[in-house]
DNA sequence: CCTATACAGTACTAAATAGGTCCTGTTTAG
DNA sequence: CTAAACAGGACCTATTTAGTACTGTATAGG
């Protein structure tokens, strides 16, 4: 199936809570890492990701910690993501020039391809860190209702966090 | 980043050679193998896959082989990676219901990831496998019109097929 | 009615990737 | 000056994916 990584999960859960402190205060890698559940290594690395991607601005020495380089809002979950797992490609030739496929010959599906990444992209794109760290009653009705037993039952097979 | 398997790649590129053939003829795995560069028993298994999946039906005996189960236009590339990789769904959460995520408490990104998703599965849903199988040059002008240098250079770790 | 050909199904191996942990700096508040 | 916390790696392991091989079954055509 088509999906994100573990990691990248992760790194929206935590993004996700840095948004949701109101007073947008500085937090350590290990207060977040107790705050998700997650291993405190993984925070931290994850922390440096996002930092380099320049998503979140780190603080030195002992009263350290990150907290967002800008607005809940003007962050988006394509720009995670794309922090963590880089550009969204979905096929080899996605990410290089199509000239460059040894398969060039015989695939005439590239640029479809790029129109599917497009798309996904731009869906990527449009969803803020904002909207997600609403809590989810306050949202507004209407855009996001789904019928229970709307779920399909696919069978997983990872199944749960650590 | 966000991609398919090669596996599925590949089973596009055959679906794609398959639909493009005029007479709609029966083709041998091996045919298909040599055809697209790929290896006989990676196509083999493919075509299994494809065929469980209801996407072609098999002739066997001297003369067997596969040959697409409905028109390319009723063939629709979410179908072919659905049969390839399972349903579409970016995270843990996505596949199973709601209630069984552990981190469903402090995770309030659940229905967001639904609605993403749902846009993924709608734009792959709605590319058909007659449009891959068209030449490049005859599709319609407009709808897929890109700047030269719109490609980004993105670094690529995979390069070349087999 | 026999046999070569091609599908059916499954089991296995090897390689790539991702996940997770740890260690050795460097910065800085107090 | 020192303890807390980030910076930046290196590294090991488990999972997943890719690719291959083997044994069985159906059938067209001589």
């Amino acid at each position: 199936m088509i999906r994100i990584g573990k990691l990248t999960d992760y790194g929206i859960v935590v993004m996700t809570h840095l948004a949701r402190d109101p007073a947008q205060a500085v937090m350590a890698a290990s207060d977040l890492a107790q705050a998700t559940s997650l291993g405190p290594s993984t925070v931290a690395k994850l922390l440096k990701v996002l930092l380099r991607a320049g998503l979140l601005v780190s603080h030195r020495g002992i009263r350290g910690g990150y907290s967002l380089s800008r607005p809940a809002e003007e962050i988006s979950v394509g720009q995670i993501i794309g922090a963590i797992e880089g550009p969204v490609v979905m096929t080899e030739c996605g990410g290089q020039p199509a000239n460059k496929c040894s398969m060039r010959h015989v695939c005439t599906a590239q640029s479809h391809w790029h129109r599917i990444d497009d798309v996904v992209r731009e869906a990527l794109e449009s969803l803020k860190l904002e909207e997600l760290a609403r809590p989810l009653r306050l949202r507004k009705a209407g855009a996001l209702q789904r019928q229970p037993g709307d779920q399909q039952p696919a069978d997983r097979r990872r199944s749960k966090r650590p």
